[in-house]
DNA sequence: ATCTTTTTGCAACCCGGTTGCAAATACAGT
DNA sequence: ACTGTATTTGCAACCGGGTTGCAAAAAGAT
């Protein structure tokens, strides 16, 4: 695992750009940085939200290129957009993330319980187990409190 | 728990749709067997498909009456369409689905493990949990057996 | 049978996202 | 640094899945 979130130097987001073999230009530190930054799983109209200057077309090309360098993970949280999130570790080779995440319904963020793991089922035999998502639904904690 | 898949009589069906306080048009009627038949998760997509007849919009206006009236259950299947899963059961009160789902990236099917029920977490004591949806990735048993 | 309410199909629209293309930028070789 | 090649970018147009406004059709009530 890593540092907290959200507390990576811009010079940390070049090298995680670069370990993955994707070309650091400018656009593709910037979606890095804003992934890091949301602190959790983000969906790229948030990040067209955050990223006045870029256009859709390359943020989503960012994601693309990102995806397939497995340089961020990949997950639906049930309200139908699909949210990225950075991934620190060098050699995760899985688009999935491997530990639980909670959508609230009422103010529609996504969060990490980091440290959760998934809890793995035994599949029949003839099935090939390549990642799991696992998605609680409920309200979360501010959302709550502020009732 | 209810008799295998695809067994049910249209008979059935509308005792299904009634007992659940909807009126049974036609078209509903169809919507139902239509998701019953396919025994598994079925996007809205799927349907317009087999129920050529219908009109996507009266699909979609089906499926938004039947989630209100907990009469299906909806899960993401990482394939970014939204699915739907009739439920048997008179007095199920959640949307999700209680047990684990497989998608197959291969064929892009989502099965039931109907008798796998997803394993519970335990989440910080101020989120509320309402449900949670278990969803494994990978290649189905037929697809693997074709290579 | 007539009036009222609900349901339906069509077309138009909406939203998030992707793609074709030409301009801009970065890179390589000399 | 200069020129030629490859990559990246922004724009606009497009796409797919889904929803909505509206008028016609069907169902229900009196």
């Amino acid at each position: 695992m890593h540092e907290a979130m959200g507390k990576h130097y811009d010079e940390e987001y070049l090298q995680l750009i670069k370990e993955h073999g994707v070309r650091p230009t400018a656009n593709r530190i910037l979606v890095a940085r804003a992934l890091g930054r949301a602190g959790r799983p983000t969906s790229q109209k948030e990040l067209e939200d955050i990223l006045k200057t870029l256009d859709k077309s390359s943020i989503s090309r960012c994601l693309t290129l990102f995806k397939a360098h497995h340089l961020v993970h990949v997950l639906e949280d049930g309200s139908e957009a699909v949210r990225y999130e950075l991934c620190w570790s060098y050699s995760c080779q899985t688009d999935d993330d491997l530990h639980v995440h909670f959508y609230c319904e009422v103010c529609g963020r996504t969060f990490c319980m980091s440290d959760i793991p998934i809890p793995l089922v035994r599949l029949p035999e003839d099935y090939t187990l390549h990642s799991v998502n696992y998605m609680a639904k409920g309200v979360c904690a501010s959302c709550r409190n502020k009732n």
